[in-house]
DNA sequence: AGCTCTTATGAATCATTGA
DNA sequence: GTCAATGATTCATAAGAGC
């Protein structure tokens, strides 16, 4: 600890995910959040995966990822088939099957809704206006910190709790006969609710330079949804850094690998300024860098 | 033409699909749109198909309907699979692959996000808001009305429209089941857009008889977007009949095949009693099947 | 008409208990 | 051991009644 804050380490390293992530120490990461390149996207960057290769490029990266995640980890994976030819591509389903037969239990589908998606008009087919958020676990018994990420209760809960429903109380004695009040302190003076499982979020262009970057609230969510401050986040395809942000911000240790030296000066630019310890490689690599 | 009108046809059928659909003529339906029964869901009514079961069940199915379906036609499949010892089942995903090798084209995946989505706590899960919305089609030159579902712009949201409370504003959105947009009076003068592949709508609870019928708006949608006055719609799970009730409200020809005699007679008496030819089969049959 | 308030309930999920 | 049934948990909406 250094002046009451947590010593958090932010750290970025240059090179192939698929080569770099073998240093990582095993069950060392508390949450993978990446959004990887999709098929046959942004090929000037990445390469252009093309989809029938899709799985058989991910699978190894996946398979250090289930190493170096902790049993009670999430692994959360932003992707979205293109559709071409007129028809979506099926190697995010064979991907999920994939993952499965790796040892990945495939727990949960969240659905980003992208409120002001890409525009366009198309004869047959309208915009697309969500992505896949994957939930793979390596066992059931994951940490989730679900009070972490309430959110404000709606307006129809005022008029209800004044007058109680029958069906409340009815409900309420079914459940044990004596306690009904104890579940009425429960909802009186309740502000927040647990949210569901379809997220509602804009995408942003903050990051120019980055063509596919996710809205900060995106990892943000999941950051505060399965860890804990001191936690440690990972994000094997950072791009413009954008989890390795909000990890810092919110006192989790991080560690982003990116192939594209550019990006990674980006990531160094924008990274906040804050009393925290951090430390970029490998340009820098052993060298304790401290800002402010 | 009767009165006017044009001469529709609501045709019930009594029992299983599988066998019902062959009397049924090649390249005769513009639009399929259904509900099949989830793996394990509604034991009680339809037997409850196991989740390792049910490609190799569906697939005799979906052969049929690849062949009375148009090659302009489209195929709308809502389902979506369970959650079940901590992990989704990922029979829906190897049904879409096995449909693509039956010869459908998997054009997209809309995404219904239910509002008002079932109520529960789990310590590793949060409530399912959304369900599949699948489109399958036979060629890449099927048919799609898009001006047909146009929203207004804005509209609710720019605070023209007095001090209505935000829920107020939600509610008087869905409450038309036309899916999208408010009173049709309300959207004169305003420009329209085409929606996304989003769509949002409430589950609705006025069939009390059937456990699982989907809100008017969902085939209301489809059947605007992929068929016009006069086409002919298909659902080989009828169930309540919601979506023969609104084919007919819309003037199209529209089949239903359904495997419970009782939901056969709630169609019937739930059937709207205009000036329409209607006719219900087959009756004799009533006796001789056999269900549960 | 328009707004408020009441009431019912929906393709859910998991842990526990019992056979 | 496995498998089936039961209890506990919980929120956003529509319909309807009332003013």
């Amino acid at each position: 600890m250094r002046g009451g804050k947590m010593n958090i380490e932010t750290i970025i390293k240059l090179g192939d995910c698929k080569n770099i992530l073998k240093e990582l120490q095993d069950n060392s990461v508390d949450l993978v959040v990446t959004s990887p390149p999709y098929a046959d996207c942004r090929k000037q960057t990445y390469g252009g995966i093309k989809p029938q290769n899709y799985v058989e490029w991910f699978l190894p990266i996946s398979k250090e990822l289930l190493r170096v995640l902790k049993p009670t980890g999430t692994f959360i994976l932003n992707i979205k088939e293109k559709a071409e030819n007129g028809e979506r591509n099926i190697y995010v389903l064979e991907l999920i099957l994939a993952l499965r037969k790796q040892g990945w239990l495939w727990t949960e589908e969240f659905i980003w809704h992208k409120k002001n998606c890409y525009p366009g008009k198309w004869p047959n087919r309208f915009r697309d206006a969500w992505e896949r958020l994957l939930q793979f676990n390596k066992t059931k018994n994951f940490n989730m910190y679900q009070d972490a990420v309430k959110v404000p209760i709606g307006g129809w809960a005022n008029g209800r709790l004044k007058n109680l429903s029958e069906t409340d109380k009815i409900r309420d004695n079914a459940r044990n006969g004596s306690g009904f009040g104890k579940n009425i302190s429960n909802w009186i003076g309740k502000e927040t609710v647990y949210p569901d499982n379809v997220l509602h979020l804009s995408t942003e262009c903050y990051n120019k330079k980055h063509s596919a970057a996710f809205p900060d609230a995106l990892p943000e969510w999941f950051i505060k949804l399965f860890t804990q401050e001191g936690d440690t986040v990972l994000d094997p395809f950072a791009g413009s850094g954008t989890t390795l942000r909000v990890a810092q911000k919110m006192y989790r240790n991080s560690i982003g690998i990116e192939i594209i030296p550019e990006y990674i000066s980006l990531i160094k630019s924008q990274m906040s300024q804050e009393d925290l310890f951090v430390s970029f490689e490998p340009e820098l690599k052993y060298e304790k860098v401290k800002y402010g």
